[in-house]
RNA sequence: GGGGCGGUAGCUCAAUUGGUUAGAGUCCCGGACUGUCGAUCCGGUGGUUGCGGGUUCGAGUCCCGUCCGCCUCGCCA
């Protein structure tokens, strides 16, 4: 830490910082200045002070043997997270080493003592290391809490990730460029925030769901490389890994195919995990959607654990079970199955049927399960009516005896939705999961397009901007609109890479044929007048020479948190928002005066009371 | 919009089946103490049990509503 010493106070003009001073520091004279993070008082005569500041601690004493009646009165009065200026001699401590603190050999023999800033009592002290207090309160206090070590030492591995960004895209001839916050309301994706335009009444920007257009009319534009880490903004609802605004390191590059994209993203994740944890990223395995979806019921499989789901339709069908045989009935039914390895001992009855009822939160009827018993045959629960397929069966997914099945029997979506999820939870209960394991893959060769059942039309998978894979541009391009098996048949050249179950970074190779690009949005039900009123700035710059491109967006709270071990996105986000999207620190967001609204022409509508 | 959990002293928590004056640790205040490092010891202050109703002789406890926080489904890439 460099601090000027120009221009200020003597009192506080710092030598050394908390986490500096060792034994070959002994006789110095020193000044340091901190928090108060602890006192330790024996009466008049004797005090020690644990000083605090960002590095880290370190032990000041107020010694009577040493210091005056007037300076020993005002160390008595110090409390808790006071700050002060302290200047001193160093030397080796009397009372033994302390081995909890880098600089538990030495103290500081108080000469004098600033008072630089009394504090009123916390309400609660950031020395506090366990009994942490509610997180309601931590927000609302959150210059105490990141007063935290353990929060300090976020914030710098989130500024380190930062800083590993800008430097390793630098060196691959990336470059920064800002995109605006103040964007145009397009269709597709998440709700928009808007903002009121005074100099326009009656019309509104809206702010940026990512800099997506942006970053590809910057390829247009012959960047050729571009970077930033970008602030994204949703008005959807929270969860524990989600914020409605985030941070994205977003790129985009040109003149690339999908294999330069996860080459050189592959590369970033290496240097990230390397320089953070001292990880050696191995190369990441490739999956296909349809392989992640067939094995795992997800799109960001898991891979610290196998724990397989088996498609057993065709066996299931030579049975009379109720369930299944209804289950197959269904349009795009399967019945699939999970094996849990020494599942019928640990899983009592009392959890299976847990399971059951948990999975119907995602749609499906309930879990049958069975266990294998000694003989290889199955024991309880649903064995009895699928005996008949019960050698095929152990057999197609490697059952042992004392292994639990778990069977999900539904459309494919939703059985896989079901199991994908139970899989989850299952490794999860039964400690499967080897927390020092890093699971890195990609997936890739996600469908273009889904089509949503209620609204009867396609979606876009990931955005509208996705370009098919090379291979599939032919066949979209000739592609009838109302040949649903084929549109969701065509593949995209998108990507995700997936680390330990969570996504932490998405792209694609975008499209940059207007025809391809006109034939998407016909698709998507958005009319040639839309998409001109919506995308026209798009549409046009692909006319004018578009390089092909293709890009990648990390989220970066979800690497922070990754690295620095937490799975609540609050922790990585200095000032983050509570579920209801409030600062309970501000108090954003509040109403605001009636004159403020009127010079916007806007006006709150009555809220109607439930 | 739906489901679940929680809210008691500044903080972390306890309070039996609905039962007397709602307790403990910590913080804070006062006192003692010269080698602590979660200092120790003695004493003390501190409560609208989130809020509003209801049931009851009696409610922190039961019921209804509401607010806030967390988890989650839908939503979101």
């Amino acid at each position: 830490m460099t601090t000027p010493t120009v221009d200020r106070p003597a009192a506080y003009r710092r030598t050394h910082h908390c986490n500096e001073l060792r034994l070959d520091h002994s006789g110095a004279t020193v000044t340091l200045a901190g928090w108060v993070n602890s006192y330790r008082d024996h009466g008049t005569g004797l005090v020690f002070i644990d000083l605090r500041d960002r590095e880290g601690l370190t032990q000041v004493v107020f010694d009577k043997a040493d210091a005056s009646d007037e300076l020993l009165s005002a160390a008595d009065k110090l409390r808790s997270e006071d700050v002060i200026a302290v200047s001193g001699t160093v030397r080796k401590r009397d009372g033994g080493p302390n081995p909890k603190l880098a600089t538990g050999e030495v103290e500081v023999v108080a000469s004098t003592l600033s008072v630089l800033n009394k504090a009123k009592t916390p309400p609660f002290q950031p020395s506090e290391t366990e009994g942490l207090p509610n997180e309601e309160l931590r927000l609302k206090y959150r210059y105490l809490d990141l007063r935290r070590p353990k929060m300090q030492k976020i914030l710098r591995t989130r500024h380190r990730v930062t800083k590993l960004a800008r430097d390793y895209f630098d060196e691959n001839g990336f470059i920064e460029v800002e995109t605006p916050i103040l964007c145009k309301s397009t269709p597709e994706g998440a709700r928009d925030f808007l903002v009121p335009s005074r100099l326009t009444p009656g019309e509104w920007y809206a702010l940026p769901q990512s800099p997506q257009l942006f970053k590809q009319i910057l390829m247009v534009s012959g960047a050729d490389r571009y970077l930033q880490i970008a602030k994204c903004f949703r008005d959807e609802d929270l969860r524990a890994d989600r914020q409605p605004e985030f941070t994205q390191i977003d790129l985009e590059m040109s003149f690339v195919t999908r294999e330069d994209v996860i080459e050189v993203m592959e590369g970033f994740v290496r240097r990230l995990w390397g320089d953070v944890l001292g990880y050696e990223v191995p190369t990441v395995q490739r999956m296909t959607y349809r392989e992640a979806m067939d094995d795992y019921g997800i799109d960001r499989p898991d891979l610290r654990y196998d724990l397989k789901l088996h498609d057993i339709s065709d066996l299931a069908a030579k049975t009379d079970f109720k369930v299944f045989t209804g289950a197959l009935g269904k349009e795009r039914g399967v019945v699939k199955v999970i094996c849990v390895p020494g599942g019928a001992e640990k899983l009592t009855r009392k959890i299976t049927d847990g399971y059951s009822e948990w999975v119907k939160t995602f749609g499906a009827g309930g879990v049958p399960t069975t266990k294998v018993g000694v003989d290889g045959s199955l024991e309880a629960g649903i064995g009895k009516f699928i005996d008949s397929i019960a050698k095929d069966l152990v057999e197609r997914v490697g059952a042992k005896p004392g292994d639990q099945l778990f069977f999900g029997a539904d459309t494919y979506a939703t059985c896989s939705k079901a199991l994908g999820e139970l899989r989850q939870k299952i490794a999860r209960d039964m400690g499967m999961i080897d927390e020092s394991k890093w699971a890195f893959v990609w997936v890739e060769d996600f469908p273009m397009f889904e089509y949503d059942e209620e609204t009867k039309r396609f979606y876009a998978m990931h955005h509208p901007f996705t370009a098919p894979n090379p291979d599939q541009v032919e066949a979209f391009l000739a592609a009838d609109p109302g040949d649903r098996e084929t549109i969701e048949g065509i593949v995209s050249a998108g990507y995700d890479i997936v680390c330990n179950g969570s996504e932490i970074g998405g792209g694609s190779i975008r499209i940059h044929d207007s025809r391809v690009q006109t034939k998407v949005f016909e698709l998507l039900g958005i009319s040639p007048q839309e998409a001109k009123e919506k995308f026209s700035f798009l549409m046009d710059a692909l006319q004018f020479g578009a390089p092909p491109h293709g890009g990648i967006a990390f989220g970066l709270d979800r690497l922070v948190m990754h690295l620095a071990g937490t799975d609540n996105i609050r922790d990585v986000i200095a000032f983050p928002k509570t579920q209801t999207g409030a600062d309970v620190m501000s108090d954003a967001p509040s109403a605001v005066d009636e004159t403020q609204l009127a010079e916007l022409f806007v006006k709150n509508l009555p809220v109607p009371t439930k």
